[in-house]
DNA sequence: CAATAATACTAAATCGATTTAGATTTTTGC
DNA sequence: GCAAAAATCTAAATCGATTTAGTATTATTG
């Protein structure tokens, strides 16, 4: 084997016990007074045998193993992969790992998949949750393990919480649609919807028109049969009491199911129906006509998420007076809902 | 703490060993003769005190950390996304976790991620390797760790690889693209175009031209420089000795690329000129016009890699006889390569 | 020069599981 | 009723690190 390399090992080499490999390799030497001839017979050895060491044995003994966890809806879904990119670098500036969950939504196996976290003794938990109330979560970050959640909170002074700003987002989009002349907006939203971004984005933008006196249609499709559910909607436009003028898909995959049955359907965006989105996509820029869309702050949300978890890891917060970061957004005005100049 | 419950504190509130508490927990109480009476209070107990096994300390003793590590060069990537979110299925079937991590197509950087990988004990590599000689990797292979490649193979017989039939799609696209009367490829490339996925695309790409006379322009674009390169070749098109009439994007993030360019430039496809990507999107489908592209069977790749990973960990498969395994490809063919019929 | 301090180092405990080797107790056969 | 066999269960070693509580040895000081 390649790697049977101990501590052990150097210390026999080196002629010296292994407490003081250990103390020399984590940087001690100097707090405890060991020779600097020593030190470099220690770091001589090391780098002889490749001495790699066993991260399993220091996390038993620490209690720290490195890892975080990170546990969304779906790691394929083009806005959590980004967020997974961006995790993945924060930790390896400091030298830790991120372990990435899907949990389809489904509360329960968020809490089968966070179980098998703890199990492995992750630091930390950032969590775009399913679940609908805040008591298990709580529970464990209460006695357990630290948790930020991203995305998505569920209520005031729980847990640390890092969302956009998703009721402003809904109303700019909105504002925008009704500058534009759009009077019936129909919101593509999810049966999932209790989840707290969707519902803010939804009444933000529901709030911004009834203030205009204009009542909006809400639809609401399945996470896992969105393309079909979509697909039939569209097939019934018409049958509506009242036929939408314009389209607030709620997240970038209700949208992209939109645009497939747009498309299908040879649908003209923006004139015979406008269309925008929450959450924007390299490709929403590429098309035509492109769709205008809400821009969420990914970076700074992850990194404030990855701050947050590190003050509670490293101890230097307070758990139980915990609050909701909101980050502003970006309205990215596209073709695809603008009436007036088409 | 909810969780400092050991073996130790179920043994003694049995009032029996921890020896048999960890028996009957891993299930070999039949094997060691445990009666049904204690298996049900041990059962009892750990249900009671909520216990939840330590997976670290375990590791450490059977050398096993149930993790496997996946190695890919951007996991924002929608390809490698994909492939996340499958592999992590496949061993969460398994109550495996998944390590994910990024190298920006850096050999430097994937080795410095695997040895982190490796000093965390994970049982497994599947990596999509940007090494272009195969020694440190043998040699991980062969005394330490199993890895199996995935998406790019590094030669014969040497490391155990999945792929997609680079070639075949090549020559796919370019016998579409000949039938449709394009007769000046240009082949957007890769600058890292030595792993094998892209070079045998554009091989399979080029040779199938070639046996009809018709030469190919390949141009490289950095991957930390993608959009800047593409659109100064935009900005140069007519400039090149032979103006292409098609174009030929080697992966996703490069036909993205080009599309951006395209978009911003109003070139009108496929007239003016012909797109086609080795790598289909699901956004592809919905644009107008459609954009033709060899669509990987990501699924099938990451489920035989899972095979072959899993035969070498459990040690039922000779190491040193490995073979590439190929996987087909289809062709999806759209409106951007359509010249006859628009 | 003895007492004290500083320097350089180490033995052993520990983290929480698994596993080996063996110890009891009970049952069975004759 | 007693040895052998079967049925249950356990003590202790182990994985490979970190950390606590020291121990020698040498240098300094009054």
């Amino acid at each position: 084997m390649a790697n049977r390399v101990t501590l052990d090992d150097i210390a026999r080499k080196v002629g010296v016990s292994k407490t003081l490999v250990s103390l020399v390799l984590n940087g001690k030497a100097e707090q405890f007074g060991i020779s600097r001839k020593t030190c470099e017979r220690v770091f001589q050895v090391v780098k002889e045998l490749n001495y790699r060491p066993n991260q399993t044995a220091r996390s038993l003994r620490t209690g720290k193993t490195g890892t975080i966890g990170l546990v969304v809806s779906d790691i394929s879904n083009a806005f959590y992969a980004q967020m997974a990119r961006i995790f993945e670098d924060l930790a390896a500036a400091q030298g830790h790992s991120v372990i990435i969950c899907s949990t389809d939504e489904d509360a329960e196996k968020e809490q089968r998949l966070i179980t098998v976290l703890r199990n492995r003794q992750v630091d930390g938990l950032v969590v775009s949750t399913s679940q609908r109330e805040v008591s298990w979560l709580l529970s464990i970050n209460k006695y357990d393990t630290p948790i930020v959640l991203i995305d998505r909170h569920l209520g005031d002074n729980v847990l640390a919480a890092v969302v956009a700003a998703n009721r402003t987002g809904g109303a700019l989009l909105a504002r925008h649609l009704k500058e534009q002349g759009y009077r019936h907006p129909l919101v593509l939203g999810l049966s999932t919807s209790l989840i707290s971004s969707v519902a803010e984005r939804i009444d933000g933008f529901v709030d911004e028109f009834k203030k205009h006196g204009v009542t909006c249609v809400i639809h609401a499709v399945g996470f896992n049969s969105l393309q079909s559910d979509v697909d039939a909607l569209f097939a019934n436009l018409k049958a509506l009491p009242v036929k939408p003028d314009c389209i607030f898909a709620v997240n970038n995959n209700v949208a992209t199911a939109a645009l497939q049955s747009i498309s299908a359907r040879g649908i003209r965006v923006p004139i015979q129906l406008g269309l925008v989105c929450f959450d924007d996509l390299p490709y929403f820029s590429i098309i035509n006509p492109g769709i205008t869309a809400v821009e969420q702050p990914i970076s700074q949300m992850c990194r404030k998420a990855f701050e947050l978890l590190h003050q509670q890891i490293s101890g230097n917060i307070d758990r139980s007076n915990v609050s909701i970061y909101e980050i502003p957004v970006k309205l990215n005005i596209r073709e695809s809902s603008l009436k007036k100049f088409s």
